[in-house]
DNA sequence: GCAAGGTC
């Protein structure tokens, strides 16, 4: 029998898919990577039967990046990347094994369904899948077709039997306008990137961020925020007057009275209007009107909606709330998140949903009551073509959930159920006056039915007080006039959720088609005017999900560009309005939004076959290579704002150690990204983030005469002493960038791995456990390349690591003294030296948190080895053969091996 | 160390 490989884009949806073509009769099983499981099941395809292998894969298969040579930022000029770099495709999550696992499933097949999303990223992938898996199927006979591209648009019975039903082909055109977008988006966005934070960085000492990222997503993000920074700035409040006049329909109840002209600009004029108000004695009803209006009921819940009301109502960040209604939908509490549809499909079970919360116990009346009565049809939405909008999918309580899953979940059952209510139904009272010349008008609301406000209480009409009772021709004794002086306000900073709408409409972290517009406003020269963008008119019509939002919000705070302040307002740092402004100095086009939506457009003539790939990419780079070139001749003029908001590097920090070369105080700037700074010989050298660093007893590197510096992170206790020098110029071949001493592999320096380092680490494969000689007393060894932590020996007043090895692991051994009436040592001893995986004495006095059961130790006790197993205390390869360089020269001699 | 796009 002949077997059909077909692979959905995610787990989720080949299950899905599976379940229908199978009717539910098929075998699931994980396939090896863990994430991705396989469906089996036998039916017909072309008119033979078959086994059907229904799988999937996690999104993107392949991720684009530049050759190893070419990620290295000192050796590499950043206008290199724009052409001369190459490229090349690299699997985009290793720990998956994708490639793997779609070559030992598709082995032997005969023919493959592509079921990825239908969007241009799926048709993508599509490829990516072929290439993984082509070479492994078998050949077809002859030239029968093997490839097929099964196209839906919601995961229905109807829509997947019709897309079985009538298979395509696999679009190439679509994938490629993808590829030209990831190797623009890479060569653009890091050539910037680098430039600007090598530039940046290279004079500045305080800018706390590790990275000037650029990207065409995420700048235009921070675009909006500092466009509204400007306008709270440059905002000048203005005054204004105002008359309201008061009557009192009866003794103890008055009715203020608004003032048609609203506010007038000029005081004088403001107190003519109040003197010839003031001259009447009452106010005569002009008319009065009573319209019955509506409160629509809301459209079915999309992402970006609930994005915005997590973050102006629940106060949740979209990054977080995306989270955890991804916990939500896999916990099976609500449908699938990432939709932009907010039209239920056909075939919807609003009544099924709905019966499932009839006995929920904060609103199974409403429900009940609902259910009684008939629910509302919902209103016509958008279909965008991918997901059902977001409902709940089961009925859950607060103490089920807690916390903010719980506030999340509550607030999308509120929704839908807001969605079948009725719209809300309230009357507008309207009464206008006549006060001599003047006319003033009071209204008011009346509810006439809450509708949906009921479910969501914080939508519903406030009470109002009632309105005098009155008719045309009525007359009312004006009790006061008087005059306000007011003034206009400033805008407040964007809030998350305005930024959401603003991305929205600007199609940022979607993709785009362009409904009307002209082709190509990309422009060389640049365009440099400061122009504001976000009022222009949404023209573009979205044709994918929206997952991306978030993170490009998140992006711009992680590199301290905004920070979220109350409210969840996005207040643009220093860094991140002068970069604004850099940029609508020297190129405007550079944060505007059109850039995304000007190559979206160019791209989307490659999808339809309009336009040849190449030549669409190289005059694409051309143009960004020119931006490029022009934006660094002139990056004098961002700098002029860089120079009032930071200080110069020489400027910054505090003297910490000796510079090597000069010995001279080298000063150490704490700021991100956290360095060490010598201004004599203008050399900056980075340290380890995210930690403290201290001057190590002022010991000095034997290999460059560097003062060594103590390195200790926070959380874990760990800490090392590296050298700045060696840290960033690896002084051995077997070593990398990055590596402080407890990885040193000289053969005699007293703080190197070579000297320091004890055995294997007893969790990662790599790794060695190290002595940390600052931590007594409550002594500890740390692995040098993951986070274990092992703590011995406490209040021992030596602990030195021996030159000797254990016989029986290889561990060196140690050495450790005791105060004589602290000494936990049998008899009187305070001395003594083993193995701290093998020695029975020992044994007590480690604590070998992390991997205990596992170690030998304690498998077979003391002592005792099992087997041959690995020999988890091996020591590093250095320290087998301990003999040490007599002298210096010797030394030196030895570091040249 | 970089982009943006899938999704785990």
């Amino acid at each position: 029998m002949k077997t059909v490989l077909m692979v959905a884009e995610k787990p989720s949806l080949a299950q899905a898919i599976a379940k229908i073509l199978s009717r539910g009769n098929m075998s699931s099983h994980k396939g090896l990577n863990g994430a991705c499981s396989v469906h089996e099941y036998t039916g017909s395809f072309g008119g033979q039967s078959v086994r059907f292998k229904m799988t999937s894969v996690c999104g993107h298969v392949m991720t684009l990046d530049f050759t190893g040579k070419y990620n290295h930022w000192d050796r590499v000029d950043p206008a290199e990347l724009f052409s001369k770099a190459p490229t090349e495709k690299k699997e985009a999550n290793p720990k998956l094994s994708m490639v793997k696992f779609l070559q030992v499933e598709g082995r032997g097949c005969d023919y493959i369904v592509l079921w990825l999303d239908c969007d241009k990223e799926g048709e993508n992938i599509c490829f990516e899948v072929l290439d993984a898996v082509l070479p492994v199927m078998n050949k077809p006979r002859g030239n029968e077709k093997m490839v097929f591209r099964a196209r839906f648009s919601s995961i229905t019975d109807t829509d997947i039997c019709n897309a079985m039903g009538r298979l395509g082909e696999p679009d190439h055109n679509e994938a490629l306008s993808v590829d030209a977008r990831q190797e623009l988006d890479l060569r653009i966005g890091c050539a910037f990137t680098r430039f600007q934070t090598k530039y940046f960085q290279g004079k500045y000492g305080n800018l706390d961020s590790s990275l000037i990222s650029f990207g065409p997503c995420q700048t235009p993000t921070l675009g909006f925020c500092v466009e509204r920074h400007d306008k709270i700035q440059s905002f000048k409040p203005e005054l204004y007057w105002v008359l309201q006049a008061k009557i009192n329909p009866d003794k103890d109840s008055s009715v203020i009275l608004d003032w048609d002209r609203v506010r007038v600009f000029d005081r004088e004029i403001a107190q003519m209007f109040l003197n010839i108000t003031r001259m009447e004695k009452e106010a005569k009803v002009e008319g009065t009107s009573r319209k019955e209006k509506a409160k629509q009921r809301p459209l079915a819940l999309n992402t970006v909606e609930m994005l915005r009301v997590a973050s102006s109502s629940l106060g949740m960040g979209p990054q977080h709330a995306m989270q955890i209604a991804e916990r939500l939908y896999t916990q099976g509490y609500i449908s699938y998140p990432r939709t932009e549809t907010t039209h239920y499909p056909e075939n919807f079970d609003l009544k099924g949903s709905l019966k499932q919360q009839a006995n929920h116990p904060y609103w199974a009346q409403t429900v009940k009551q609902l259910l009684a009565d008939g629910i509302n049809r919902p209103r016509k939405g958008h279909d965008a073509g991918d997901h059902p909008p977001i409902t709940p999918m089961r009925s859950a309580t607060e103490a089920e959930l807690g916390g903010d899953a719980w506030r999340l979940y509550e607030y999308i059952t509120r929704h839908f159920i807001a969605t079948v209510s009725y719209d809300c139904k309230y009357l507008q009272n309207t009464i206008s006056f006549q006060i001599g010349p003047e006319r003033f008008t009071c209204s008011g609301k009346t509810l006439i039915s809450p509708g949906f406000t009921e479910i969501m209480p914080w939508q519903s009409i406030p009470p109002e007080e009632s309105l005098p009772s009155c008719q045309k021709g009525d007359i009312f004794a004006l009790s006061e006039v008087k005059m306000l002086e007011k003034q206009t306000s400033p805008p407040d900073y964007l809030t998350e959720a305005e930024l959401i709408t603003l991305m929205e409409k600007h199609g940022i972290g979607f993709q785009l088609l362009c409904t009307s517009c002209p082709l190509s406003p990309i422009s060389f020269p640049p365009l440099a005017l400061p122009r504001p963008h976000s009022s222009q008119q949404k023209h573009w019509e979205r044709s994918s999900t929206d997952a991306s939002i978030p993170v490009h919000i998140n992006n711009i705070c992680q590199r301290n560009y905004v920070t979220v302040e109350s409210g969840r307002r996005l207040r643009p740092t220093n860094l991140g309005i002068v970069l604004v402004h850099g940029y609508y100095k020297i190129d405007a086009e550079l944060v505007l939004p059109t850039i995304r939506s000007a190559v979206e457009k160019q791209l989307s003539l490659i999808a339809l076959g309009k336009a040849d790939y190449q030549q669409v990419l190289e005059h694409t780079l051309n143009i960004f290579k020119r931006k490029f070139h022009y934006f660094v001749d002139s990056i004098a003029g961002m700098d002029e704002l860089m120079e009032v908001s930071f200080s110069p590097l020489a400027a910054t920090g505090k003297p910490l150690s000796r510079c090597g070369k000069c010995h001279r105080f080298m000063k150490y700037i704490q700021a991100k990204p956290s360095r060490l700074h010598c201004s004599h010989c203008d050399e900056t050298y980075t340290l380890p983030q995210n930690g403290t660093i201290k001057l190590y007893k002022e010991l000095r590197c034997p290999l460059d005469d560097f003062e060594l510096v103590l390195w200790s992170s926070g959380s874990r206790g760990k800490s090392y002493p590296l050298c700045p020098y060696c840290y960033n110029h690896p002084p051995f071949r077997d070593m990398k960038k990055g590596m402080g001493c407890n990885e040193c592999t000289h053969p005699s320096c007293q703080h190197s791995l070579s000297m320091l380092g004890i055995g294997q680490c007893v969790e990662c494969e790599s790794g060695v456990l190290v002595l940390d000689p600052t931590s007594g007393p409550k002594w500890k060894m740390a692995c040098n390349k993951c986070s274990v932590v092992v703590h011995f020996f406490e209040n021992a007043h030596r602990v030195r690591v021996s030159a000797d090895t254990c016989e029986a692991c290889e561990a060196a051994l140690v050495d450790v003294d005791f105060n004589k009436a602290k000494s936990p040592l049998p008899g009187d001893e305070t001395q003594h030296t083993g193995c701290v995986f093998c020695d029975p004495v020992f044994q007590e006095l480690v604590e070998l948190k992390h991997a205990a059961p596992c170690h030998p130790m304690h498998r077979s006790g003391p002592g005792k080895r099992q087997g041959r197993g690995r020999a988890r205390g091996r020591r590093p390869a250095g320290r087998l053969n301990p003999r040490r360089p007599k002298d210096k020269m010797a030394a030196l001699a030895a570091y040249f091996v």
